[in-house]
Parts: C-alpha cells; structure tokens; sequence
DNA sequence: GTCAGTATTCTAGTATACAAGTTGAAGGAT
DNA sequence: ATCCTTCAACTTGTATACTAGAATACTGAC
C-alpha cells in the first residue's frame, strides 16, 4: 500500500469507542469489519453490548451498506446477534461453544503437529527459532498484542510445515470465541512465560521428526488453556453465558 | 482465469436455471443464499460459470440488497469468487483444498467419535438403527438425496452423543467442499454400500464403549473417500485445479 | 394512581440510484 | 494487416429512500 498521501484519503470520525479512520481506496466494508471485530475480540466493545448499524455508519462515516456486510459477516463469525427489527448486540461468550471450539482446535492442532513432525526440515528450525525469541522479548516487554501474534505464528508455521496451511484458517475460525478471552489473559506475565515454556516443548519434538511426541506436546499445550478460563470467567461473570 | 468467451457462458436466466418462487414471508436474503447454494453444490450452477447480480435478482424477483447478502455468504464459504468491478465466479474445486478439508474433517470427526463412544447409551443405539435402516432403504431405492441426508444425520448424531452438537457446524462448513463432488458420487450405489458397511463397524465399536475402536473405524471410513476424487476427477477434470 | 390504547421512534430488511472500474470490440491511423 | 485510441456495455461497491415490525413512551379514561 501506498503511504505517502494517504491525508487526502482519511477520513477520521470521533466515536465514543475511539477514533477510527478508513482508506477510500480500500472496500469499506473490509475495513469497517476489521475494525469492529478487532473491537469485539479486545472487549472493547463488551459482550451484549446493543450495536446500532446507524451509530456504526457514523462512527465510520459511510453508508449503511457497507456497514450491513460488516455486521453479517459478525453474526456468521458468532460474535454478535441480530434480531430483525429488536436489534443487534454483542454475543455473550457462551461456555459450551468454549468448550467445543477448544475440542475442535485440539483435535486439529494435535493432528497438524503430528503432520508437521513428519516434513519438518532444519529450515521450519530457523524460521521457528526467530519466532520463538520474539515471543520472550514482547513477553518481558508486557506487549500482549506483539505477543498475541506471534503466538498465531507460532501456530501458523506448525501448519505450514505440515503442508497444510489451509487448516490454519480453520482452526482461526474455530478459536475466534478464544481470542476474546485471550486478550485478557496474556495480560499475565507468568501465563505468557508458561505458554513459551511449552512451546518449546513442542519444537523439541518437532526438531527430532518425532510425530506423536509432537501431537502429546500440543494436546498438553492446549488443554494448559483451560485453566485461563477457570482463572478470568470469575472476573468478567457478566461476559459468560453457559449456553 | 479466462475470461475470453464469458460470453458464451451467460445464459438467460429463465431458460438457463429456472425461476424460483420465494415465500415472501421469510426473508429472501437467506432464501436466495440457500437456492444458490444448492444449485453449486449439486453443480446444477458449474464451476466457473460466471454469476450476475442482476441476472439473480432477475430469477428470484428482488432487488440486489438480498442477493448481495447472500453472494457474499457464499464468497466466504468460498463456493463463489468475487473480484471487483470484473465479475463474480462459482469456485472452481481446488484439489489442495480438498485435501486441507480431508484433513480437517478426519482430525475432528476421528476425535468425536473417541469421545462419543465414552458417552455412548442405549438409547444412541437406538436411534442410530433406526438411521442406518434408512440409509439401506434409500441407498436400494437409488435416492441420493436422501441418502445424502441420512449420511449428514449419522455424523451428526455421533456429535450429539460426543456431548459437542457444536463442533458439527464446523465440520459442515469444512466439508462444504466435499459436497460438491459427494453428490455425484453418491450416484453411484456400490459406493453407497461400501459407505453403509463401514458406518456399521463404527457402529459396533461405539456400542462397545471402545474409543480407539471408535477412532480408528472413523478414520478407516473418511480415508476411502480419497478413492471417490480419483474416481470422479477424470470425469470432470474442468471442475479441478490443483490450487 | 392504574391501566388501556395510541403514537412516536427505534430497529433491520428491501428497493433503487449512482459512482468507480474493467473489459472487449469498434474504428481510425500507421 | 497491425497497433492504438476511444467508447459503450457491462461489472461490483456505495449511498440513499422506503417498508414493516417491535419496543417504548405518552396520553387519556377510569
């Protein structure tokens, strides 16, 4: 993208949620979904929370189509629900389909890490390694955004390894519902220096092309995100609903 | 893509597809999406063929606002390709994609069914008989339809007793793919036979409480459908690219 | 004060009009 | 004949207007 005049192209608009600006050379309804799911996923906008698609037109000065492509495409992703002529609010995180997206990521991260072990070269080493070093400089640094993304790195390269990175978007949308608690918990220190301990568990695995090693190290990996849930649904009771 | 002799392609849309009849009622974005859906997963609507928004609107009689909902649904279950200001596209079936979706669906159902057979019942026994009789009758009668459907209710149930009803949608949405070509396969009955014995073995192993058994029938099962693309690619090799 | 009925004002769904961009063929110049 | 320019006919993206239904607040009768 081009960044030297991008001024004639902003369009800012001041919202109680915060400032958002949109690229008029971009589709809108791109951005528009984009912004607010970043939203969603940060809390930022709380869980049932009323979204009315007219303040969203002029948080984000467009129309209301854009806007209306945005909000479906939020209510297929499960983070808000319309109802028709009531209105539109921000899901509630409903503990079953926590449960069942954490079953669905296992079974399909476990069977990727098994995959991966089986290609993994002295290349996916280098790469991982980089990745890895990142991960404990924005974990010291406290930056739980930076960290947040290399975490999906992290994964990512596992699938990638595996020759399946389609599977990856996949698993992204199934852990969506995670995110949102996820965000909260890498605020914690001690949890993010955890979470690095295993991943390198399982590169150790993955280094020696050693498949169920790898699948056991990522099965322990994410059933060790269980107990983020036990530690913050009694800080956000009101965000969780149990179906 | 050639977009050279589009032309050729576009067929009046009466003639063509037919008209269909919408319950005005019930909202036409979701009815439209639904209609469309069939006619390319049914490949009644073939790969590549171009789509227009008009000459939609034009078959359902209403205006572009619910059929750009409903295109843009199916954009995103990656049955259509959008590109902007050129056309739209019904997805060709992308070989590495189907193997990606081969993947995902063997990982999660491989894990339902370990976990049904934990929570296996009498009455699930019951009611999966009852399933498997029906599949019997319409595999006999050549109904590939219903067929179809008993198929979709016996993975569903197995979710069901798994205690993770959830986890089916994601599978759904990651066989998509597989639809597409499962309809024609289903034409065939020695198929529709080979498929019934092994929901059986599954069948067996999950009444007897036995998990691995369980997993492994699974696994047994969903790998024979790789025989169904070398079977049927050959026959439609324009519907396939490798990526 | 209480309650029924009504009106206003929200909402999402749909229809229509316009804007921006691409394609491919027609037509003239070389 | 070949290349270039131009233009008309599409395409999707966006903006606006209108419809129908639901919730709420207000008004009037009792």
């Amino acid at each position: 993208m081009n960044l030297t005049n991008i001024d004639a192209r902003i369009i800012p608009a001041a919202t109680a949620h915060g400032v958002f600006a949109l690229d008029r050379h971009l589709p809108a309804a791109e951005q528009v979904y984009r912004q607010l799911r970043n939203e969603i996923i940060t809390c930022r906008i709380a869980p049932n929370e009323a979204i009315s698609e007219n303040r969203i037109c002029g948080m984000f000065g467009v129309s209301r189509s854009p806007v209306r492509v945005a909000v479906t495409r939020l209510a297929e992703d499960g983070l808000i629900e319309i109802f028709p002529q009531r209105g539109t609010f921000v899901a509630a995180i409903k503990l079953k389909q926590l449960r069942e997206a954490q079953f669905a990521r296992s079974a399909l991260e476990v069977a990727l890490a098994e995959e991966a072990a089986r290609h993994w070269t002295e290349q996916h080493s280098d790469e991982v390694r980089i990745n890895l070093d990142q991960q404990v400089q924005h974990a010291r640094a406290g930056d739980s955004r930076s960290f947040f993304l290399d975490n999906e790195a992290f994964h990512q390269l596992i699938a990638r390894a595996a020759k399946l990175e389609g599977v990856w978007t996949t698993v992204q949308s199934v852990k969506t519902i995670w995110d949102r608690i996820g965000h909260l918990a890498n605020r914690v220190p001690a949890h993010t220096l955890e979470i690095i301990a295993e991943h390198k568990v399982i590169v150790q695995a993955l280094a020696s092309q050693n498949p169920k090693g790898a699948a056991a190290a990522m099965k322990t990996h994410l059933r060790s995100v269980d107990h983020a849930i036990a530690r913050l649904q009694p800080l956000h009771a009101d965000y969780f609903v149990e179906e």
